[in-house]
DNA sequence: CTCAATCGTGAAAACGTTTCCAAGAACGGC
DNA sequence: GCCGTTCTTGGAAACGTTTTCACGATTGAG
């Protein structure tokens, strides 16, 4: 009964539970910790001071000891992006059924913020990171994850010395592209996101290669990368259409941006499928019920994040063993809708 | 250089950084947190040690030390669904800026992780709480949140002893069943969340008023309170416009349950707004797209965000002072389009 | 029956901060 | 020039765990 107050209104720690069992701290954390070699009736014991006493121990002291927090850093530039929103919602129900809970962190594409990110993820021990797409030519970002020494998990993302979950991007805009092509189109316009976020790179590099296939010039003027966030997709529709040479297909990006082009073709006066072409990426209620219904590639989102989460708990747990760093690729899915049609004779 | 071996490769502690500057350790953590009292000479000597050797607090032991973690926890029922997305990605922004880090719970409304939550908000001595629309009947989860006695503000919620910020969701309902009534309907079907989630219930209460007002009883046969993420909007809508006295118009959420209804109405044969009116809560781009557009009601999601966010910051920084508990209104908006009119004669 | 290994437990030393206490130096009023 | 404040700093005690070390009690092999 040395030191032990009248546990007062106070939490409890583990020294009232030791106390109240009357056996050791150390035996309490063992109880605790599920470790081997403890006497059922030491077991019973404590365990029946835990419960009374409603003891939960303070994760500040355990990650202080044994520097672990049991906490995972997630860091996506936009979790209003439904695309994100929606793998983030599977990554942290998988996270959360091992016992682990998710810190946010969105970064809205400034460098400065994924590198705060960063300092909080190493402040504050976090066990494991998550990071989904973003640029990746921001090199101080690049060079501060490389210190950090920790498990990561890259979604839509390389990571060096880390493995990643992708959908098939590149696949995903060659066989877009080709469909295209397949019906007489010839000059396709790509509205994708920034140029370097790998989706992008990816996609980019199918449409091109779709091109190549078929013995086809890529004309680059047609192939916009869209800064975030921004409206620009309207613009750069408008100035596509009204320009000498115009599109008779356009694949662009499902999430908002696909609103934005929709808006620009009905302020030209263009209708799909009739006058164009119109391919989008990424499945919204907005593709589905558009009239006519829009010709989507999809992929499995959720899917995505849960093998994310399970493939960062695998590292987490087995410490650095695990050295497979070889990316995952999930296929992509080309919905046929009604949003596609040969080119008009010219 | 009593103790402090050679810095190794590890973290550098403030130890070290005290060793290194030649003072004691409380000098440096006095530095680090700003306090009064400190002489010009020691704090430069003190930075330039910290800069040099890139020293990071350790927020374990922070938060051990002095029960406070810069963490925000953030409760909501699904991150997925766009308009929680948009709210906590604002209030994200805001708590970020502020220094704070937050961390995610969705419980999928099940109230066992619920309380699960609640039991990781006090084992990592969280600051604050940030608690979104939810069930408001899990009496576990509210006793458990009752003796968290921590700063606390609900977001279209009602959270005893903390003030909430929300959308007006009644007047909402009662703006766009009055419209409706107005045009001539008298069989208005209202498709919400579940009943026991305060914008469901206050949108109920305001559509009962308008027909209160318009000296109209109210079947409430047409109220039906969506179960969460169930596809079930579709067969209701089935069910309802099958029935022997089908609505004339219909109110719904946007988010997904719109493209539900639609595929019902599309289904059926049945065609807005010629055959029904139809009105959304809750703007997206397939309520704005859609042909005809969708008359919808919306309010500022990132607005609610903020502010919930900025109060509670107010808060956690407060202490125990701030005790006003009153809700903060945001006003709804009715964005008229071209998806109602008068009902058909019979 | 002895000796080494293993079991089960307790005492105490970490972990890296903040904060309390103390003490010397500088300062201002008289 | 003396004495009570106020500055400025250092030393050491927390905070609540886990983990290392130690030690007696069992166990099993020979």
């Amino acid at each position: 009964m040395a030191r032990t107050q009248p546990t007062s209104s106070l939490r409890p720690t583990i020294r009232d539970v030791a106390a109240q069992a009357g056996v050791s701290v150390s035996s309490v954390s063992r109880v605790l910790n599920r470790e081997p070699h403890i006497s059922p009736e030491l077991h019973a014991r404590i365990m029946r001071v835990v419960d009374r006493l409603g003891f939960e121990p303070d994760s500040a002291a355990q990650a202080l000891r044994s520097r672990a927090s049991n906490t995972i850093g997630c860091m996506v530039s936009d979790i209003s992006n439904p695309l994100y929103s929606e793998m983030v919602n599977a990554a942290e129900e998988e996270l959360q059924r091992a016992g682990y809970v998710l810190m946010l962190g969105a970064t809205r594409h400034a460098e400065e913020r994924e590198t705060a990110f960063i300092s909080a993820v190493r402040r504050r021990r976090m066990d494991g990171l998550l990071l989904f797409a973003g640029d990746n030519t921001h090199k101080d970002f690049t060079s501060a994850l490389a210190t950090l020494d920790l498990p990561c998990v890259g979604i839509d993302r390389e990571v060096p010395g880390a493995p990643s979950v992708r959908a098939d991007h590149r696949s995903g805009g060659f066989e877009v592209t080709r469909y295209l092509i397949g019906l007489g189109h010839r000059r396709i316009a790509l509205l994708t996101g920034p140029a370097a976020v790998l989706p992008s790179t990816e996609r980019v590099a199918g449409y091109r290669q779709a091109h190549v296939e078929a013995g086809l010039d890529v004309d680059l003027d047609l192939v916009r990368p869209q800064v975030h966030g921004s409206g620009i997709a309207f613009s750069d529709v408008c100035q596509l259409l009204q320009g000498p040479a115009p599109p008779t297909a356009i694949i662009t990006l499902g999430t908002h941006m696909l609103a934005s082009v929709m808006d620009a073709l009905a302020s030209n006066g263009i209708r799909y499928p009739g006058d164009i072409s119109l391919v989008c990426i990424g499945d919204t209620d907005l593709a589905r019920h558009a009239t006519p219904a829009i010709s989507t590639l999809t992929w499995d989102l959720s899917e995505i994040g849960r093998i994310a989460a399970k493939t960062l708990l695998e590292r987490v747990r087995d410490g650095d063993q695990a050295q497979d760093t070889r990316p995952i690729y999930l296929p992509t899915r080309f919905i046929l809708r009604h949003s596609c049609a040969e080119p008009r004779a010219k």
